[in-house]
DNA sequence: CGCGTAACCGGAGCCAGACTCACCTTATGG
DNA sequence: CCATAAGGTGAGTCTGGCTCCGGTTACGCG
C-alpha cells in the first residue's frame, strides 16, 4: 500500500530538504526542533508532517541512511581481519558513529534502545550487522556463542544515549570492556 | 549555609507525603507527572516546588534513599564473598534494583547517565560503591585494575536505562557480558 | 496547451506537562 | 493572643510537538 506512484517533483525536492536540513540540524546539536528544521528546509511544518508521520519518524530516517552505510562495515572487515579484530573495530565505529553529533547519538540510541515500531528497520539491520560478527567470531571459536545482536545491540544504544561531557572516552573505553566480555581468552592477569 | 531552622512541622508532614506520593508514583510506573504525584500527596503543585527544584529533584532524592541502602552491599558482600564473586553479585542487584519499576529505572538512569548536579550525591556514592569492590578485586588479582567505578557506572546507567519489553532478561545478560569483560579469567572457549 | 489534482503554504490553535507567581492561610514563639 | 514569616494555593505561562483548513501553486498526463 505505500508507493501509489513515484511522487511529484517538487514534493520529492521539499522532502530531500527536510531530511537534509534535519540532518544538518541534528548535527548542530541542541535542539533540532520540527520548526527550525522545517524552516531551514524552507517548507512550513505542515509539508513537514505531510512526509513524516512525527518528528521521530523524521529523525528516523535520517538515521537509518547512515545506519545502512554503517551495516555494510562487517562484511568488509571481515574480509581483512579476523573477526574478533573485527567485531572489535564494529564496535568502536558505532560509538565514533554516534559521536558525531549531540542530536546524531540521542537519534542512536532511539534506534537502538526503543522499540517504537519507526525504528524496526534501523534495529533489525544492525541486530543482523552485529549478528554477521559475532557468528564469525564464534565459528572461528574467538567469541563466545550465547550472545546475539539484539543484546549487544541494546548494550550499545545505552552507552551511546550518554550524553554527558566527555562521554566519548568512556563509550570507547565501556566498549573495549563489554569487546572482552564477549571474546573468549579476555585479558590475563597482571597485564594492568 | 542550609537549614536555617528545623523546617514548620505540616512543612515537614508535606515534604515527607510528597517523597512518599513520588515514590508510589514512580513504582506504579508509567507517568509520574507532577501533578499526580502533588495530588497524591494531598498538596498543590507550588507546595511540591517549595520542596523541590524541580522534578527532577524530588525523583533524585527519592532515588538517593534507594541508593544509599544499595551502597551498603559491597561491604556487606566482600565479607562473605571472594571480590570477583562480590562484584558480579552488587552488579546484578544494581538491574535487579532498577527493574522495580518503570519510573525507577528511569530514575536510576537519570541518577547514573546524567551529569546534572541534581544527581551528584548519588552517583559518587555509587561509584564509590563500586570502587571499593573493584579496588578489592584488582588487590586480589582477580579485577583488572584499569577501570574506575564512574565507567562501570555509566555502563549500567546505559543499561538500565532501556525500558523495552523484556528488558531485565537483557539486562542482566548484558551486565554478566560487563562482568566477563571486568574480570581476568573469562569463560574460556568451548564453554559455549 | 490546458486541466485535474497532488502538494504546498501559512499560521492559528490544540494539547500535554513542567514550572511560576501573586495572593491567601496558618503555625508558632514571644 | 497576635504578628509575622513560613507555608500553601492553583490558575496561568511557556515550550514544543502536532493538527487543521481555506486558499494557492506547480506538475505532468492526455
Amino acid at each position: 500500500m505505500p508507493s501509489s506512484r513515484p511522487l511529484r517533483a517538487d514534493a520529492r525536492r521539499n522532502r530531500e530538504a527536510l531530511l537534509r536540513a534535519a540532518r544538518e540540524a541534528l548535527l548542530a546539536a541542541d535542539d533540532a526542533h520540527v520548526e527550525v528544521i522545517a524552516r531551514r528546509a524552507g517548507v512550513a511544518i505542515g509539508t513537514l508532517y505531510r512526509h513524516f508521520e512525527t518528528r521521530g519518524a523524521l529523525v528516523a530516517e535520517v538515521y537509518r541512511q547512515d545506519v545502512a552505510e554503517l551495516c555494510a562495515a562487517p562484511a568488509r572487515l571481515l574480509a581483512d581481519h579476523a573477526p574478533d579484530e573485527a567485531l572489535r573495530t564494529f564496535l568502536l565505529l558505532i560509538v565514533e558513529h554516534a559521536a558525531v553529533g549531540k542530536g546524531m547519538g540521542e537519534a542512536l540510541e532511539s534506534v537502538l534502545a526503543t522499540e517504537s515500531p519507526v525504528f524496526d528497520d534501523a534495529r533489525n539491520e544492525m541486530a543482523r550487522a552485529l549478528d554477521e560478527l559475532l557468528a564469525a567470531g564464534a565459528a572461528a571459536g574467538l567469541v563466545r556463542g550465547d550472545v546475539d545482536g539484539r543484546i549487544v545491540l541494546r548494550a550499545l544504544g545505552g552507552i551511546c544515549g550518554l550524553r554527558a561531557a566527555g562521554w566519548k572516552d568512556d563509550a570507547v573505553r565501556i566498549a573495549a570492556i563489554l569487546y572482552d566480555g564477549l571474546r573468549y581468552g579476555a585479558p590475563s592477569p597482571r597485564d594492568s
